[in-house]
DNA sequence: TACGGTGATTGCACAAGCTGAAATCACTTC
DNA sequence: GAAGTGATTTCAGCTTGTGCAATCACCGTA
């Protein structure tokens, strides 16, 4: 008999979606996800640097992901592209076969502004992470700050056709059309 | 003698910047600013929704003015020009006077994730509000975001340039060129 | 002058988020 | 089988943030 129940991480990312999106993330106290995972709120911080974070575990891995996949790259073509192509691979990887679960996330995020920030700064986080990968590459640092600037754009305009209702296309197969409109829309230069 | 010292509402702000770069955000509490704006801790809360809002007194002002701008444009050119030619004149308005002043405050929120996070909960804020204002003007609702985005992405450059020390260029003429290199780095469509 | 309404401020009580320190105890290692 | 490891718990305490009632100079009006 193991002293605890394995997968205290697990449980608590759980109940935390589940209850937040029963109630509400504000309605729902710390001590309360604890308890539905079956540990003490104490337990949660041990864990969790704060309430929110409880709903990011997966950022760190993506972030590795995408930033391995564009320090690999051996193509030769624009930033934009070879980060929009990283983005496709890891979307493959990751998130396209939990689409119900993503999209669940997501709207319990997207409903509070408190949450939202914190993606934001996950989002900051990440392109700060890609513009790094770019310039190992050689790139500029100026343009390797726009490159990656604008392959979060492109990312951010095709997650949002891809978790709407009824959308059956992959994130990868989205993902080059937005960075055509992007380019579309900014302009020749 | 009349019943309180006027003007709390900046002295709360100057109590509250002082103190964030004198011993940081997280060790500066509440009580303390209140303190030294001769106010008390309930007082700040009436004037503020939390403890970082304090330092983010000017962004609806300035979300306001960039809107009116693009919204009063009349211009026909690509969205992002309409909106960088906005970022402008706002700039001129209501930035370069107090460089110094916007300098130290963007030096307290870079240095404190959670400050981070509040300042791109506003920039998102912005952003749609920009798009918004585009689609009034009657561009596409997909086309306004992007164009939006990459529009805040340019002026995030520009920011970044015009807040190094020893330059003096104003932000106004940063800003063209960096749309300009913008352009040139997602490349022509 | 009197009088009532307005509104910025305050005090108090309290929920909730978050932290440091010390204790517990199954499991592992030597 | 002794000692060490580490996830968990308990507890006490601080800070953030809110609801509510009270204060009282100021303002308009009679």
């Amino acid at each position: 008999m193991p002293r605890w129940k394995p997968d205290a991480v697990d449980r608590l990312q759980d109940a935390a979606l589940e209850l937040f999106a029963e109630q509400g993330f504000e309605r729902t106290t710390v001590a309360e996800i604890a308890k539905r995972a079956e540990l003490t709120q104490r337990s949660f911080f041990n864990h969790f640097a704060d309430k929110r974070e409880v709903l990011f575990g997966m950022s760190a891995k993506l972030q590795e992901e995408v930033v391995r996949e564009v320090e690999e790259a051996d193509d030769a073509g624009p930033p934009l592209d070879t980060v929009v192509r990283a983005f496709g691979v890891v979307a493959d990887k990751l998130l396209e076969q939990r689409r119900d679960v993503v999209a669940r996330r997501y709207a319990v995020i997207a409903a509070n502004p408190e949450l939202l920030e914190r993606e934001l700064g996950k989002n900051a986080a990440l392109t700060d992470a890609i513009a790094d990968a770019l310039r190992r590459r050689g790139c500029e640092p100026g343009a390797a700050f726009l490159a990656a600037g604008a392959a979060m754009l492109a990312q951010q305009a095709a997650f949002r056709t891809w978790t709407r209702p009824g959308e059956t296309r992959t994130l990868r197969d989205l993902l080059p059309a937005a960075a055509e409109d992007l380019r579309t829309t900014v302009g020749a230069s």
